[in-house]
DNA sequence: CGGTATCCGACACGATACTG
DNA sequence: CAGTATCGTGTCGGATACCG
């Protein structure tokens, strides 16, 4: 992975460590249910609960895990309204929506080649199981 | 996610094939190693162990499962040289390439967005654990 | 060299139950 | 309603060994 520096001269040491960090956000960010929560945000705020039915199949644990991780990165915000019973409503940050928009990328990819992929699939299948 | 019905009459029941397929695609292609070989193979053909020092970390199984994987879905070519020792080389196919050019806006994103991303962890490291 | 198979530990994930 | 904790299991993924 390419990660420029940026700052000032080129440390050795920055450059592995500016490395290592972008492996880590890439291993974070890089998994079905953290794209398919951001997805699903899109523009909007949610709160947990519509996002549960909004994420279809995701587990209660599953949710609260990936949007904790998510606000750790700073790309969801989270905010507490302490009324009884509690709500909690979640929108993406600017570089939230920024990733966002790649991930729109990778869903028009998925729409225009589904197609294709499928076929593929046959003559795999037919290739190796004959 | 939004998958598009293209031909003739979008019968329900494409609609919701057509989209648990999309979500089948998604699965595999959103994971991390699935991203990370299709960065390193880039424009190149790579032999097996090639492709094994380039995507750093990667296991010999992990390497394997998931080339095997992206060749079902025909994302990348698969070529055997019937030599001794045996060579195979991986490339990406048009529809894979299309796939790499969305990887490619991820990994900018994450560059991009590296400083914000450090800084917003500490904040949350601050926030939870006074 | 590249692929497959086997074993086994780690942990991802779901189900459930309990708090504020 | 949202979150945390606990427990059980199935899957992931690494290590190893063996074939073509």
């Amino acid at each position: 992975m390419v990660t420029q520096q940026l700052s000032g001269l080129p440390d050795e040491a920055n450059l592995r460590r500016a490395d290592s960090l972008a492996r880590e956000i890439f291993s974070d960010v890089a998994n079905k249910w953290a794209l398919l929560i951001i997805e699903s945000l899109g523009e909007r705020t949610l709160r947990f609960s519509e996002l549960r039915t909004e994420v279809e199949g995701i587990s209660h644990k599953m949710l609260t895990q990936n949007l904790r991780m998510l606000e750790r990165n700073g790309l969801v915000e989270r905010e507490v309204h302490p009324t009884v019973p509690p709500r909690v409503d979640y929108t993406l940050t600017p570089p939230g929506r920024a990733l966002r928009e790649t991930v729109d990328v990778m869903c028009d990819w998925t729409a225009r080649h589904l197609a294709h992929i499928e076929e593929s699939r046959v003559r795999f299948a037919e290739r190796t199981a004959p």
